[in-house]
DNA sequence: GCGTCCAGGTCTACC
DNA sequence: GGTAGACCTGGACGC
């Protein structure tokens, strides 16, 4: 089957896929050669669909299913699934307004940047968000692989990720051994189970009344999740008022900013307190403005 | 080939 | 509320 999905002016399919590292993880993938992004959601019946982007035609969408048939009701939760992945919906005007105020930020409008790709759901994220914490991200490709692998479901040659309950009924030991989550194995086994019983509702948290700092405090609630986690986890809420710095960042900004000399976290969060609510998306395009002259950045 | 260091951090214990 | 030390893993690096 294919589909046409009509997408805002400002969307760029590329410049989303190529938003942060989810890109280069499973249940995503990427067809250099064909120049095609491919993801693989799960519909509520159970249904597993796996669809292939192009996004060659400014304002269109073109997309090819796996499936010889589909009713029109699960191409509708296929479609609400894709553009929530994809941040179709969020409205980026404000943000662009502001970007061209600032002649450094003049690029992030014309190129489309600032929709920050991200999965089919909040656990998913949030696991993988703990799987890029104090490891290389050879590592994180690694674990969220083998989690898809061991604990995930295939079609054709296409990896789901694991729901909580298929996390929840392993163990902390297969965690380690199998999965090579090391010393995070009790933190996402904990996560899950507590998911799975509906003690905590990750996904509530995209379409929370909290206020940041309170949807902050409630991420770190969750064992694993630290400042740099929760931080990110919010951009992927749509909120940009944390920066979430790591070590790469940290890295990166002192080479734009600081001819490459060490820089503290607290001049970091001086350099974009200026920004406003949005600084947290200003910070992650200033550190990753490179990758958009890349066709492929990696 | 082997030992050490540290990476896209976080937790706990202790001050 | 601030900080030291421990923590899995694997690749880079020095010897």
């Amino acid at each position: 089957v294919k589909l046409n999905l009509a997408v805002p002016a400002d969307f760029d399919l590329w410049r989303t896929v190529y938003s942060h590292g989810w890109c280069a993880l499973p249940p995503f993938s990427i067809d250099k050669e064909e120049r095609l992004f491919g993801v693989t959601v799960r519909l509520t019946s159970g249904r597993i669909v796996h669809l292939r982007l192009s996004g060659d035609r400014r304002g269109m969408l073109a997309i090819r299913l796996s499936e010889e048939k589909l009713a029109s009701a699960a191409t509708k939760e296929l479609i609400s699934h894709l553009r929530s992945m994809l941040r179709i919906g969020d409205d980026l005007s404000g943000f662009y307004k502001e970007a061209l105020a600032h002649p450094d930020f003049r690029w992030v409008a014309e190129t489309g940047a600032g929709r920050l790709l991200r999965s089919q759901t909040m656990f998913e994220d949030a696991v993988k968000m703990i799987c890029t914490t104090n490891c290389s991200w050879s590592l994180t490709e690694s674990m969220v692989g083998n989690l898809c692998r061991e604990l995930g479901e295939q079609k054709g040659g296409h990896l789901l990720f694991p729901r909580p309950r298929d996390i929840a009924a392993s163990s902390e030991k297969f965690l380690r051994t199998k999965v090579k989550l090391g010393y995070r194995a009790p933190f996402v086994l904990e996560f899950a189970r507590r998911v799975a019983e509906k003690e905590i509702d990750p996904e509530a948290w995209r379409s929370s009344t909290l206020s940041s700092d309170e949807l902050f405090a409630e991420l770190r609630s969750v064992k694993g999740i630290g400042p740099y986690a929760a931080g990110n986890l919010l951009k992927l809420v749509g909120r940009y008022d944390y920066l979430g710095i790591d070590s790469w960042c940290r890295m990166k900004f002192s080479g734009i900013h600081r001819k490459g000399r060490a820089v503290s976290d607290r001049t970091i969060e001086r350099h974009y307190a200026g920004f406003g609510p949005m600084k947290g998306l200003f910070f992650w395009l200033d550190v990753t403005r490179d990758w958009y002259g890349e066709k492929f950045p990696f």
